[in-house]
DNA sequence: CTTGACCTTGCCCCTGGGTCAGGGTTGCAG
DNA sequence: CTGCAACCCTGACCCAGGGGCAAGGTCAAG
């Protein structure tokens, strides 16, 4: 009588019941004698070993390792234990370094990006550019990232160089403040001179056209791709430059 | 053609294929278009989107919460994020105390015990009383623990009273001596006079007698049927005394 | 004698996926 | 052109570590 039932086991060592029967299931916990109804009675010995299991558990040792432990001999469960807390040592580092991410998370892109890319995007929202095309750009870029990260610095490289000039950095603005025009609007075939004169400018001087690196023709596809789903006009204007492109070769 | 396949967001997100179509069915990443043979094509979008998600499952955020986040405005998103560090801190001193109490379990003793225990435990190993013995010791207090706490100091101080009286102390290693003998063993009757003998002292002086002490008479049963358990010959004493003083009273 | 709090076993449910089965597609090499 | 590896698809089952609930037996108090 002196013995304990299963919920005053499982109260004093602050565990639930149905823990302890799912320890004596997979073996964890010797079964102890029944009383004459068939309640299970616990003595002293059920207390120290619960309270073991409970300690490892909590510590996040799988309960199949905890089996294995519990039948090792001293220096076989010292190891263990050392392991264990090598363990908890490396998963305390892992949170830690999972504190930082979400920081940056609530931070915005710098999450996603290579600092060269994040050095335009800011150069950008420095210049006044509107955050739907920023959005668009970063989003072409982390494409990009995907796809062939070791394109993004010389990529990135020759973006920049460009928006050190003066004339890129208009024609960028002009054609941001386009985004949201009907692809049939009068004012595109403005857009497009401005566009073609400075493709022209640029080739005569440093290649400073971003779009000249030799790069992967699918990557640029893509690009486009990504940012005619964006936006319907931009699409119109790159048909619109390449059929003049094509005129001018022509006559 | 421009779009990135399932694998290939998996590859650069560091997420597997499969948990990526888990998402879907949870419905926490957004179904993307298939292409004409039925495969799954993802847009930059997808890849913010796993990142994001990845980054907070890393942290621990159940994938159900996750779900609420990502529909969330920028002020609801960053509380969550505050909250979601928070945890992650008190996660990380969590561990921190599963690291010392699992060093302690490395340790022996001081795991499950309050200092008291602790300090008869280091005593009765000075005496030298054999390591079975400590051991039986200790588990009866971790059940004391377990069962009521709160009797605790007082029971451990008037142990340790009884410890610094030379009387006890003999009787103590003079028991742990036998703990191996057979029930019958003849040196058994020898015993019995020893401990009645220096209970008739105790009782007559100043109450030094633990077992005087108020107990939960519950917890002595306890007690008792945990050592008989580790030594028979225990029990037998135990009977034998009961019986002898049972006479004294009747004669 | 009933009531409520226990106890028993057994079965399905959850998360966060892994793994296998049984197919269809794609791209490259011979 | 054909074969074959490497993809992709869905669906179904499996794991830990239990939670919840059902359907029934037991116990102590009023």
């Amino acid at each position: 009588m002196a013995k304990l039932t299963i919920s005053q086991l499982a109260a004093h060592v602050g565990v639930t019941v149905r823990a302890i029967r799912h320890y004596h299931r997979l073996g964890l916990l010797e079964e102890p004698e029944r009383d004459a109804s068939g309640y299970r009675r616990y003595g002293a010995q059920a207390v120290v070993d619960l309270i073991k299991i409970k300690t490892l558990s909590d510590a996040g040792v799988p309960l199949a390792r905890i089996e294995e432990l519990l039948g090792a001999d001293p220096p076989e469960f010292a190891a263990a234990i050392t392991d264990i807390d090598a363990a908890l040592k490396q998963r305390i580092r892992e949170l830690t370094r999972h504190r930082r991410r979400i920081a940056e998370l609530a931070e915005g892109d710098r999450l996603f990006l290579p600092t060269e890319v994040v050095e335009i995007l800011d150069q950008l929202r420095d210049m006044g550019v509107s955050e739907r095309a920023i959005q668009t750009e970063r989003d072409g870029w982390i494409v990009v990232a995907a796809l062939s990260p070791e394109q993004i610095p010389p990529w990135a490289q020759e973006k920049l160089a460009a928006l050190a000039d003066p004339d890129f950095r208009r024609l960028y603005l002009a054609i941001d403040e386009a985004l949201d025009w009907d692809p049939d609007d009068p004012r595109l075939a403005g857009l497009v001179s401005h566009l073609l004169s400075y493709k022209e400018r640029a080739d005569r001087g440093q290649q400073r056209d971003p779009a000249d690196v030799a790069l992967d023709p699918a990557l640029v596809m893509l690009m486009t791709e990504q940012i005619a789903e964006a936006s319907p006009m931009w699409q119109r204007l790159d048909e619109l430059a390449a059929e003049q492109m094509q005129r001018e070769r022509d006559g």
